[in-house]
DNA sequence: ATTTCGAACCAATTTGCGAATGGTATCTGT
DNA sequence: ACAGATACCATTCGCAAATTGGTTCGAAAT
């Protein structure tokens, strides 16, 4: 950082051009001239407008002009940044269940779980498997719809930790909180009362045994058709004249 | 959990018994006694120590034993609370960072992206592929690395963006930021400055036009191809040996 | 008459420092 | 040997001051 005078300002006056144009092409010197890395924090507006010897409303203009570009963002603050918004909002849960819908969620779902499955298949160690066991047979023994449906959610879970991967793993619980938080909008008073879910068992077995068998192709194949046939019974239940 | 190196030592005194039992007895009675509710802080050790008239060891073991007991938990700072241990969410974005290798997370694009390009060829509209093409120009006419990251960013972005599912965008999002804070830990001095990337403007290319011409299949796999290659660039700098 | 500059002010954020807090080591006394 | 007391450590919290982008407004300049 430096704590130059007012040196540069001398040199300007003549010139009426210093105009918008002016300012933007010494920032743009300024940002060609040093080196800067991507993320990193340039000058405050005020130390920068002095340094350039441009007053800080041109300034801030020919930033403003960069910033529409995509090129710097900036924040109160914290300052202006080299590269694009890191934009936090996005990926906020509550934004996106708000802003999203079940036949969006299981779009997302059916794109995420089947190529996870494909790397359980892969990467699951024996004390997964024994984990995906018990979770089936609690789903099976489930005698009541909540029950039933915590055990199915958490078989999924445990297929999606099979797969060894930190970062999947957080966009899969992303995906998971999601799906709590989102509105189910029903067109009509559809009961609450869920009945027992049969017809996932032998999808589940077939997934299980596909993995077991380290089997990659197959276990992938086998959730893309479970979840197509969820996907299909929840629209029916959504959207019955579709 | 008991101390067992005891049973040896043939008795205890009573005395200390009392008084470690007294202690453990007396802080049991003051839970009960102030109205606790879950989660809330009870006072310092010292403090408390104090009010109980026990010496603040032996305060400590008795509540070492309700913390074992999974009845209070504790933290450096901050302080002893009533209830279990918060569990930090695996979806934050600085714990996954810190836990996730650059590996994992090619595995990851890879898992997504070729998906969304497959949704984006089906639902892109007239205007996202008028800011695909911008995009595409602009990394074509970088003089520059910072430049053209920029814009390559922008361009896998909008290509998730024209999938047009607030969902996965929301992971794409997730994604994106896990890549820019995860640690490149680089086995060598591998230069910074990176020279520019050639390599990619065919493979962007055929995504390209995989996706104006509306062919879900060979935009999935053409993205599928250009995500491939990346990896092994990246791989063979990361990991020369590999 | 319009634009630009400078200064002040605003709101959000970071930074710095001291206090609080759980954890640990050490010395003392019984 | 064990409890008590004390000091110290690392982490966290709280608060105030400084920083910083955004805004307003009157004076100056063109």
């Amino acid at each position: 950082m430096w704590t130059l005078a007012q040196p540069m300002t001398i040199e300007i006056e003549p010139e009426t051009r210093t105009r918008n144009h002016d300012a933007a092409a010494r920032l743009r010197a300024y940002l060609a001239d040093s080196n800067l890395e991507l993320n990193s924090r340039l000058p405050p507006e005020r130390t920068l407008s002095r340094q350039l010897g441009v007053s800080r409303s041109l300034l801030r203009r020919a930033l403003a002009e960069l910033e529409a570009a995509g090129q710097i963002w900036r924040h109160v603050g914290r300052g202006t940044f080299i590269g694009s918004r890191p934009l936090e909002s996005a990926s906020d849960i509550d934004y996106v269940s708000s802003h999203t819908t079940p036949r969006e969620l299981m779009e997302a779902r059916l794109l995420i779980e089947p190529g996870l499955t494909r790397l359980a298949a892969s990467h699951a160690t024996n004390a997964d498997i024994r984990e995906l066991e018990h979770c089936i047979r609690k789903t099976k023994s489930a005698t009541d719809w909540r029950i039933y449906e915590i055990w199915d959610i958490n078989l999924h879970r445990t297929i999606a930790a099979a797969a060894h991967n930190t970062c999947l793993m957080a966009l899969f619980d992303t995906l998971n909180a999601v799906k709590r938080s989102v509105v189910w909008t029903r067109p009509r008073e559809v009961p609450l009362a869920r009945k027992l879910d049969h017809h996932s068992f032998p999808e589940h077995d077939a997934i299980f045994s596909a993995i077991i068998e380290r089997d990659p192709a197959r276990a992938e194949a086998a959730m893309h058709r479970h979840l197509g046939s969820v996907r299909d019974r929840l629209m029916k239940v959504m959207e019955p004249g579709a």
